[in-house]
DNA sequence: GGAACATTTGGACAAGTGTCCACATCTGAC
DNA sequence: GTCAGATGTGGACACTTGTCCAAATGTTCC
C-alpha cells in the first residue's frame, strides 16, 4: 500500500488510511469548501494534532487521495496487435476517468495539486511522472518523443478544463481520442 | 480600459488601477505568499477594506491582473498568406508567453484562476473565451474544429505544466509549434 | 454653499489555519 | 510485567481572512 509518507509503521499507515477514507466522505458530503484537517480528523476519530503530523494541509492530503487513485489504477491493457494510437487513447480515457466518477474529488484535486506546500510538490511531480510512464508504455518504445509531448499536453489541458467546468469529465475520453487520431495521423 | 467590475466611475477605476500596480510590485518583491489584499492596499494607499470593495479576494485580484495582460496584449498579426499552421503557432506562443516575464505572476495565477470563487469564475471564462476566440481568429472560418479543440487543449495544458514548474515558459513557443505541426500536417 | 449621493475609512468581529508542547497512551522487546 | 521509544492528544498560541457597519470624506449638481 501506498503511505504518504516513507518509513511508516503499520499504526501510523492504519491511521492515515482513516483519514484518506474520512476525506472521501467529507468531500461528497460536504464538498472541497467544507473539507478542513479539523473536519476530517473528528471524522476519522483522530485528534487534529495527529492529522497535521500526517499531512502539512488539506491540499497535502487531498493530493495524496488523487495520487492513491492513480496508483491504484490497474494499468491499462495493452494490446500490441492494436495501431499505437490506440492504445494511446485507451490510456488516456482511462486517466481521464481516474476521478470522473467523484466530481468533488476532481475539483478539489484541481486546485489542491498547484499548492506551493513542498510535501504538495513531491506528490504533484510524482503523479506527473507516473501518468508520463503510462503513456510512454502505451506508445511503445519507437514512438516520436514530439507525440509524447503532445499528448501529455492534451491531457494536462483536458483535465485542467475539466476541473475548471469547461469540459464535462465523460467527455474527455473521446475528445482525447480525436487529439490522438489527429497527433498520430500517419503522415504523407 | 479594463475595468475589475461594470459601472465603475473613474474615481473608482482609478483606485482599482493603484491597486493592480501595488500588486504586481508586492508580486516581484514578496511572490505569491507574501500578496496579501491588505499588503497590496497599504503599498496603494489604500484602506484594506476599500481593497475588499472591489475584490474579493487575492485570488480574484490576480485573475483580474491576468485578464488586463491579455485584453492589452495586442492581436498577434495575422498574415493570411502564411499556413494556418504557422498563423496558430504564432499566437499560441504570444499567449503563452503572456507571463512569461513575471514568473511570480505566471505563478500565482495558475493557482488563483482556479478559485472557487464567482468574482474568480466570471473573469476565467472572459479569459478562456478569449484565447479560444483568438486562436479561432488565428485559424480562420473554414478550419476544422477538432485542430482547435487541440490546440486549446495544448495551450492549456502548456501553461498548466509551466505554472507548476514542469515547463519552462521560455520553451513553450517551440513546444507549442511542434504541437501545431503535428496537429495540423497535411494527411494523405 | 449646501444637499444628495458615492466612495473610502478604521476598527471590531467571527472563523479558520498551522504550530507547538507537555502529557497521555500505546507497542514491542526484553 | 516493565521499560523505552513511538504515536496520539488536548489545548493554547499567533496569525490570517473576509465581512460588516457607522462615520468621515469626496464629488456632483443646483
Amino acid at each position: 500500500m501506498e503511505t504518504a509518507r516513507r518509513h511508516m509503521s503499520s499504526r501510523q499507515a492504519a491511521t492515515v488510511q482513516r483519514l484518506a477514507e474520512a476525506a472521501l466522505d467529507e468531500l461528497r458530503e460536504r464538498g472541497y469548501g467544507g473539507l478542513t484537517l479539523r473536519n476530517v480528523a473528528r471524522r476519522a476519530g483522530v485528534a487534529p494534532a495527529t492529522a497535521y503530523t500526517h499531512f502539512a494541509s488539506r491540499e497535502h492530503l487531498i493530493t495524496e487521495l488523487f495520487w492513491r487513485r492513480l496508483s491504484a489504477m490497474p494499468e491499462t491493457s495493452i494490446d500490441r496487435r492494436r495501431r499505437a494510437s490506440v492504445r494511446a487513447s485507451a490510456t488516456l480515457g482511462d486517466l481521464a476517468l481516474l476521478v470522473a466518477d467523484e466530481p468533488e474529488l476532481a475539483a478539489a484535486c484541481t486546485v489542491a495539486m498547484l499548492a506551493a506546500n513542498p510535501d504538495v510538490k513531491v506528490l504533484r511531480d510524482r503523479i506527473g511522472l507516473e501518468m508520463h510512464r503510462r503513456l510512454a508504455v502505451a506508445l511503445g518504445n519507437d514512438s516520436d518523443p514530439a507525440v509524447l509531448r503532445a499528448l501529455e499536453l492534451a491531457i494536462s489541458g483536458a483535465m485542467l478544463q475539466a476541473g475548471m467546468g469547461h469540459l464535462s469529465y465523460t467527455d474527455l475520453p473521446s475528445l482525447l481520442a480525436e487529439v490522438t487520431d489527429l497527433v498520430m495521423r500517419e503522415p504523407q
